[in-house]
DNA sequence: GGGCGGCCATACCCCACGGGTATAGCGTGG
DNA sequence: CCACGCTATACCCGTGGGGTATGGCCGCCC
């Protein structure tokens, strides 16, 4: 199988639409229908089937959509890397979700700043689980994730620390009183309802709840009275005027790692890990 | 970047010779090296220093190398599950290495078959170190691996056990009536080294101790006192004649886990999985 | 030191295949 | 029942991947 043809696939296989798929690949629709047709026939599968309305993903179809999304991301990654390590001066990409340990990562540039063996570090601050497709597809070299809510699967990590969760309340609300809550307590706060982050695709889910896409929406809504939010301990650090957080005992611990694509061979990312779980 | 180039160049830098990769291509040279060329003009990267008797790769190109294997193995990983899942009475393709975990392993086959939803399970013994390419490119769908020995990097893993290890001695040898041993002990064993495992390519490193390629091999090495082992404790409930077990206390203990490769989705793994965890 | 052999690059040719346009077949909805 | 939108088929063209022949370069051996 050659990329292209996963690419053309993936296109298919996303638009559900031949005619959709090929406007995106800037090719025409005849061609598109018979690079599908080859992959089938070589493949001995069936992919797709197709309607007069438009075209449906057999089983194996998903399961090649899946495989391939990840093939695709293999592949720009060794193009990414390559092009990295030609160039002398290339430095570490680190990223992570913007606002999130930002303690911790300051304590890390600092000390890795320190270090014999330091490189330019470029640290890439984004949103909500953009994260995993940077560090897949070669965009970044490390990151620092949040266990429960990132996935770490298919990378190698070293845990950095844990910390409890605190709810975020409008300043002088009735339980900024309370020294802790529960979690069940959280969810029954009628008037402050959590907020509603965008999928991956950009579309938010439904149900009560502002729509929100970062932290300051998220700090405003919350001084505001419009929303309260559950978050890690260290955000305390960095509360504007008008927010009040609340320890919530049986919220899940947050775990911070330092995660980064496995194989890796760089003495520049060894140290870098090393450096972090010695904080 | 299209997979023919990705599998030229890795033909080339692994044989570091453009005849001979053309050769094992089944291409004629002059072809190879346009490819090549194009392909590092398209990269902007030089991946092989040219010479009169070969080629030599550079930074760049060691990084291409370890990223296209991965690239490759991700893409033909695609192909593979693609047509199985297309096949209706798909099973699970369990590997591991051939005499290892053996109580375990028949432990876990009689409680998955129990389970409501259990497919088909094939069962690959392999040798040392070819699980991990064949969980990476698809051949099978989960293995049984061995820290520290096997690496797990980039597998989703749970661990199911932790064993301590013994060494393996001819019967009757001065050491068997010890009720356990150090490493250090074993180590200065004259006249019972430790045997030379192959190295992934199939050569062996150099040093004393015979060359041995699977368990058969070494146990009857041991047997006729030719060499020693330290090995996982429970290879003692199927010890021939011969060979005696005793228990090495600061030996590092091995943990047995079962792997998958990250993001399946399968319902059959996920099953096999957890009646696992649960033995 | 010169001829020789091995290796990579260049030059040139050919055809397979990827891509384009035109159009047919077909199911759906107004 | 027709019109529309989607996919499949037919056909053409040009690019580029693959082949052969050959040249240049370097180390080796006689």
């Amino acid at each position: 199988m050659e990329t292209r043809e996963l690419r053309y696939f993936v296109a298919v296989a996303e638009e559900l639409s031949f005619v959709r798929a090929a406007a995106r690949l800037g090719i025409a629709q005849p061609p598109l229908s018979r690079a599908i047709s080859q992959l089938e026939r070589r493949l001995g599968v069936t992919l797709l089937e197709r309607s007069s309305r438009g075209a449906a993903l057999t089983g194996a179809g998903s399961v090649l959509l899946r495989e391939a999304r990840a093939a695709l991301d293999a592949v720009e990654a060794a193009e990414r890397r390559t092009k990295r390590a030609a160039i002398d001066q290339a430095g570490l990409v680190l990223v992570t979700k913007a606002g999130a340990s930002t303690e911790l990562l300051a304590k890390l540039l600092d000390a890795y700043d320190a270090e014999p063996d330091a490189v330019p570090l470029e640290v890439l601050l984004c949103g909500i689980g953009e994260q995993e497709p940077m560090l897949r597809d070669g965009r970044a070299d490390v990151a620092l994730l949040h266990l429960p809510f990132d996935s770490t699967a298919g990378f190698d990590i070293e845990e950095l620390g844990t910390e409890r969760q605190v709810v975020l309340l409008p300043a002088g609300h009735p339980l900024t009183t309370r020294t802790h809550l529960r979690v069940d307590e959280v969810h029954d706060l009628t008037g402050l309802p959590l907020p509603r982050w965008p999928r991956r695709d950009g579309s938010y889910p439904d149900g009560p709840g502002p729509q929100v896409r970062d932290n300051m929406q998220l700090l405003q809504l919350v001084s505001l009275g419009r929303a309260c939010m559950i978050v890690p301990e260290s955000v305390r650090g960095h509360l504007p005027e008008g927010v009040a957080a609340v320890p919530v005992l049986d919220a899940a611990p947050v775990t911070t790692v330092i995660a980064w694509p496995p194989h890796s061979r760089s003495r520049a990312l060894a140290a870098l890990v090393r450096t972090a779980t010695r904080l």
